[in-house]
DNA sequence: CGCTGGCTTGAATCAAATCAAGATAAGTGG
DNA sequence: CCACTTATCTTGATTTGATTCAAGCCAGCG
């Protein structure tokens, strides 16, 4: 049963949250308000499977606030989560009618959607769009492309530790701070989502994070606050290449 | 120093054999003939190294025919490789000037390059091409995260089977022939290599492949020579999903 | 209260890595 | 043509990092 949650006055594109970092952002005042008159809010709620891998799906859509997942699971019930979406985060493939993924919301969810078909008419005028999505994608490729470093070839530890500092970056790029000195972050995922994430088991995640803790890489407020007293420690122990890109 | 070897008599695009694949794909006699004036081909030996992630890169390029590699490592010198690029497929990012990952010839290869700054330009005038590559994008997204899956979940037996599946898969759309009963395909790869893509030993390569030959889900005709008795049997010993996209 | 879901920790097991030796094949130069 | 080198691959023995199986903790909640 599909409930929605309040989705808010948000209405004015111009007012959006994610205005600047969404596929619309390149957009200029007249394609804006084209968009302004396609586009509907949608809420989902934290736990909830936004569209099932193999699903007809008849949208595309930003992630306007909260956190989803994609994950692939095969058929013994093994799951990897292939990528995690943040607001901004665009949901959707043009030019193709079924979900190649499962979409879940992690906690409560709103999009801003607009029906395939005209957005895909939309981006067919409006190269700002297209142009936009190529980037998008492509750093969405540089991503998965990192993830499979980690994926094949980093520790257990090297894993915990990438996925601590990945999200403390983005958390930071977000809220405009510098990943400097002391920070704190909280993490969006329970422990069997960070494994379905890594491709380790909750247990071995759960095992990892007490001893970063217990050698004083990180330090815990309740199960989900991680205060990191030395970033590049956290990113040495990531195994990274140091620099990490600080990405413009 | 960069060798360079034979071209050959590659001119016109209206013969070029990655005509239909590749991103020029979907232009017009005319925006063709304006590629046509601005590309040029280059040859590397197998073994030679393209590109190393960091350079500068001033060009992008279609790989026309033989097979590169795109590989990250990490400073203690494990290494992943993150894509395997066959005939037609595009290397380089449109918006940036830096190698991200290690380019290698792994068999001679010859590309047809643009330098960047025209095809920038050329692409922004030419929504066929911006088009094409998004798609392109989008596709190696999804093979980025197919195998994001496999990396992180699959054994090593499902990874060496999905490997062998997969390239026979390309071959068979590469000439066209249906993915039937008996196929030989050769493996384009190193022991080394394949373990870099799979996240492996090449070690565990070897005796994962004398494993499958041992249980007659494969044969060997020396070391590279493989014939797929039973495509099927194959596809369920990478557990996937056996439908597995028979791709338009 | 007494659950329940999320998390931690321990002990035993196992799949793949590592360490090590040799086999096979393809040059290369005398 | 043959000895020598080198690259690639196979196979065996051992080790190890992560999984699996199992128990119990803790916080929140009906």
């Amino acid at each position: 049963m599909a409930l929605q949650i309040a989705t808010g006055a948000l209405v004015e594109c111009g007012d959006c949250p994610i205005r600047h970092r969404a596929v619309c952002a390149r957009c200029e005042t007249d394609e804006l308000s084209t968009l302004e008159h396609m586009k509907y809010y949608r809420g989902y709620e934290a736990g909830q499977t936004i569209v099932w891998s193999g699903d007809r799906m008849d949208f595309v859509a930003s992630v306007v606030s909260g956190i989803a997942t994609l994950t692939q699971t095969m058929e013994d019930g093994r799951r990897q989560m292939v990528g995690l979406l943040l607001p901004s985060d665009f949901v959707g493939r043009p030019g193709r009618n079924t979900a190649a993924y499962d979409v879940t919301a992690t906690t409560d969810v709103v999009m801003c959607c607009f029906r395939k078909k005209p957005f895909e008419d939309m981006m067919r005028k409006t190269p700002h769009i297209a142009e936009r999505l190529l980037e998008m994608t492509l750093d969405e490729l540089d991503a998965a492309r990192e993830w499979m470093l980690l994926l094949g070839r980093k520790t257990a530890r090297e894993k915990i530790a990438s996925l601590i500092a990945i999200i403390a970056r983005r958390d930071a790029s977000l809220h405009l701070r510098p990943v400097g000195g002391n920070l704190a972050v909280t993490l969006p995922l329970t422990r069997e989502e960070m494994a379905d994430y890594l491709g380790l088991t909750l247990e071995t995640v759960s095992r990892q994070i007490s001893a970063l803790k217990r050698d004083g890489v990180i330090s815990l407020e309740g199960k989900r606050q991680v205060t990191i007293p030395d970033f590049d420690r956290l990113v040495e122990e990531a195994g990274d290449d140091n620099d990490g890109g600080m990405l413009a």
